[in-house]
DNA sequence: AGTATGACATAGC
DNA sequence: AGCTATGCCATAC
């Protein structure tokens, strides 16, 4: 199996695998890659993620996306969570405590 | 082939 | 309570 890029593709799973209506935080999906300290493989792994890895749903601690995507308009990131019922503050962040990934999605773990 | 950098997070002070 | 330094794997030059 592609053992190239074993994390890149522990995380492209798990970004794939995020839920309709939630986010996850790159800390915990670099924690459930392996080592909480991946958080900067997944975003750099997000940078090469195929279209099939939703992306949008990938934010950082506070909530919001990374400067890779402002190119693409930071409207579009919210309208896009927005879109899937993705709660947002008037900070113009996400709502992470209400609609965070608790990760028990992944696989049929529930 | 090696070095440097990168879409962040955690720990220490 | 906020800032600095370190860590990780992969990609690019």
């Amino acid at each position: 199996m592609e053992e190239q890029g074993r994390v890149f593709q522990r995380i492209y799973a798990l970004a794939r695998q995020i839920p309709y209506g939630q986010v996850a935080t790159y800390g915990q999906l670099a924690r459930m890659a392996g080592n909480p300290r991946l958080s900067r493989m997944v975003g750099c792994a997000m940078s090469a993620a195929p279209d099939d890895v939703p992306c949008h749903r990938v934010v950082n601690r506070r909530g919001e996306l990374c400067a890779a995507f402002l190119p693409l308009g930071r409207a579009s990131h919210r309208l896009l969570l927005e879109m899937e019922g993705v709660p947002f503050l008037p900070d113009g962040r996400v709502d992470l405590p209400h609609c965070l990934w608790d990760g028990t999605t992944d696989c049929g773990a529930e």
